[in-house]
DNA sequence: AGGGAAGATGATAGCGCTTGCATATGCATT
DNA sequence: AATGCATATGCAAGCGCTATCATCTTCCCT
C-alpha cells in the first residue's frame, strides 16, 4: 500500500546485499540445492534483510513459463464441480502453482475470451470443462500451454482428458433402479452436452418392456436446488406417479426430497430420488442420498501430474485418463 | 499444444506485418483510439493474419501493472461467500482483468503463502477476507497493490473494507425474534470472527429479563448443512427446546430445517430457523428461509471500482464502504 | 605432481512489451 | 506565407529476471 516510497527490492539489491551476483540469486531462489550452503545463508539473509519478493512477471517472460495455470468451469454457485475445483486450487497452490479462475457460462464468447486472456498471461495449463468451440481450438492448438479437459472423455481431445464415461454412468444407473425393482423412472436432464449423455446412456440400458415406463422433464444448466419446485409440480401432473426421479445432480435431488417430504411423500417408499456427483451433501441429506461419485480429487492429481510432466518436457504418453466412477447407493433410492 | 513449431507471434511481427513501429502497435492494443482509424484497420488485419495474442507478462513488466487481481476467501464449498465470488469474478473478467483465486482455509501460513504469490504476480489489488496477520499487513504495506478487506469492516483497514457491520447484524437478528415472540433462542455460532462478531451484536441486544432465555452451541467454520444432524441433536437434548434456531448460514438453516422436519416439528410453528446470508437456496427453500442479504454484488463493484481509481493513481477518498444488509423474513420464522 | 571432472559462480544477452521524448504531418490562425 | 498546436508515429531505453557460456576452484585418481 505504498507507505515505502521507494521501489521495491530487486534482485540486484539482493545479489549487491549478499555480495554475490544477480545469477546466483536466481539460482538461490529457484533451486536453492544449487549453491554453497554459505552463499545460501548469506543470500536468505540478505532477502530478509531487503524483504524481496520475486516478480514473477520477469521470471515468466525471462523463462516463458508462469507456473500459472488457468481453471476455467461454467459456474461456482451450487456446481456439482465445487469440491473438485476446491481440490484442484488446493492442490495448484501446494505446488506452487497460481490459479487463474474464470467462469464461461454458457457463452462461447465468454469461454473465448477466458481462454485469450489465459494464453496472454502464456499459462503452462488450461484446465477446462465444456464444450470446445472451432475458435477455442485453434487457438489453444497453436499455443505451447497444456489444454486438460475434465469431467468428460471427448473422442477426439486437443490435449488431455481427464474424466469418465457419462454414458457408462447413466447404464450403471438405469441397471441400479432395475436391479432394485424401479419400474417408472422419471429423468430430469439439463442442458449441457454431458448430462444428455447420461440420459443418452440410461435410454440405452432401460428396457422398453411392457410395464417398464420412463418420463422426463428438462432444466438448464446446471441442475440447481431451485429448479426442484418446478420439477417437482410436473411429476406431480403426470398421470402415473414414477418410483423413482434421476436428478443431475445432489442439490437438485435434495430440492426434489424436500419437496416430496413438504408434499407428505416419504422418500424413498413413495418416491425414490437418485442424484450425481456425492456432493457432501449428498451424505448428509436426510433421507442420504443415492449418488453417482466422481473422484475429483484424482482428477485435479491426474491433471497436476500431467501439467508437472508437460512443463519438464516429458512428452504425454496417453489422451485420455479415465478416473472411473462409482455407484454409491444410500437410503434415497 | 504445440503443433506449430515456430515461436508465437510478436509485437514486431504484427508490426513488420502492418508496417508500422511496434509502438504504435503496443498503443493500438491498449488503446486503439489514439492511432489513426487507417492504422488501426491495417494493425487489426496483421493481428489477424499473424494470430498475435499479446504477452501479458511482459506488458505487465514494462508498465508495472499486471490487469490481475487476487481473490483471496476461506472455501469454495458451502461457503456463503459463494454468490459473492461468482459475480466478483464475473465482474472482474468483464472489466478484463485477470482473477488469481487463492484458498486460504483456516490456516495463517497458508494465507501467507497465497499473498507472497500474489505480490511476485505484482497484482493490481488483493481483496481478502478473514483475520490479518501482522506478516501479512507488513508484507502488504510495502507493495503497492491494493489490499481490499470484504465482508466486514474491521476499525483498522490496512486499504479498503467493503462489507457491513456484523454486530449490527447481529442485533437486527435480535430485535427481529423479540419482535416475532420468540423467547428462547439457541445460537449457533461458528468458530471464525464475524461470527462471533454477530453473536456479540445478538447478545447485546437481547434482553436478559426473566423468562427470556438463550442457549448456544458451535460449530467449526464454515456453518456447512452437514453439521446440522450433530446441532439438532445437541438441540433434542435440552431440557427446553428452543423456539428459534439462529445459524451462521443458509445452508446449516437447511440442514436444522430438514433435520426438523424428519423428526416430524413443523418449521416454524414447532421450531423457527433463520439463516444468514441469504443465498439461493434461502428463497426456495421449504420453507423459504429468513435470512439476512448481503449484496455481494455491490460489494464486488464497489471493489472493482476501488481498484479501478488506484489504478488510475486517483488516491482513495474513504477507507470503509457500508454497504449494509437487510432482514428478509420469510416462512422459516 | 599432473590431469581432469565436478562444483560454484560470474558476465551478459535477451524475453516482449511500454513509454518518454523526438520527429513528422496536417490544418487552422494571423 | 509564416506560426502554432494538435495529432500520429517512430526511436530506443529500460522493466527484472533466466539461462547459456565461460571462468575459477576444489578435490580425487593415477
Amino acid at each position: 500500500m505504498n507507505d515505502v516510497p521507494g521501489r521495491s527490492p530487486t534482485l540486484d539489491d539482493v545479489a549487491a546485499h549478499a555480495g554475490v551476483s544477480t545469477a546466483t540469486v536466481s539460482r538461490f531462489v529457484n533451486n536453492p540445492s544449487v549453491v554453497a550452503p554459505a552463499t545460501a545463508d548469506r543470500i536468505r539473509a540478505a532477502i530478509a534483510a531487503t524483504g524481496y519478493i520475486p516478480n514473477l512477471l520477469a521470471g515468466g517472460l525471462a523463462s516463458s513459463k508462469s507456473k500459472m495455470v488457468a481453471v476455467l468451469i461454467p459456474y461456482l454457485t451450487d456446481s456439482i464441480f465445487n469440491d473438485t475445483i476446491q481440490s484442484m486450487v488446493e492442490e495448484l497452490s501446494g505446488a506452487s502453482t497460481t490459479v487463474m479462475l474464470g467462469l464461461t457460462g454458457v457463452s462461447a464468447r465468454r469461454t473465448e475470451d477466458l481462454i485469450r486472456a489465459a494464453l496472454s498471461r502464456r499459462v503452462d495449463a488450461i484446465i477446462f470443462t465444456g464444450p470446445v468451440t472451432p475458435e477455442v481450438e485453434a487457438m489453444v492448438r497453436r499455443s505451447p500451454a497444456l489444454f486438460i479437459e475434465v469431467w468428460d472423455l471427448p473422442k477426439e481431445p486437443i490435449g488431455l482428458a481427464v474424466g469418465f464415461s457419462h454414458e457408462a454412468a447413466g447404464r450403471d444407473v438405469a441397471r441400479f433402479l432395475m436391479s432394485r425393482g424401479y419400474r417408472r423412472p422419471h429423468l430430469v436432464t439439463a442442458s449441457g452436452t454431458r448430462a444428455q449423455m447420461r440420459r443418452d446412456g440410461f435410454l440405452a440400458e432401460w428396457p422398453a418392456a411392457e410395464g417398464i415406463a420412463l418420463t422426463e422433464s428438462s432444466v438448464e444448466v446446471p441442475s440447481r436446488f431451485g429448479h426442484a419446485r418446478r420439477i417437482f409440480a410436473e411429476i406431480r401432473r403426470l398421470p402415473d406417479m414414477p418410483d423413482v426421479v434421476v436428478c443431475g445432480s445432489d442439490y437438485l435431488a435434495q430440492g426434489i426430497i424436500v419437496e416430496a417430504m413438504a408434499a407428505g411423500l416419504r422418500v424413498p417408499e413413495d418416491i425414490a430420488v437418485v442424484g450425481f456427483g456425492n456432493s457432501s451433501i449428498a451424505g448428509e441429506m436426510r433421507p442420504t442420498i443415492t449418488s453417482v461419485e466422481v473422484d475429483g480429487a484424482r482428477i485435479a492429481r491426474e491433471a497436476i501430474a500431467a501439467i508437472r510432466k508437460h512443463g519438464n518436457g516429458e512428452p504425454l504418453r496417453e489422451r485420455w485418463i479415465d478416473v472411473g466412477f462409482r455407484l454409491i447407493a444410500r437410503e434415497s433410492a
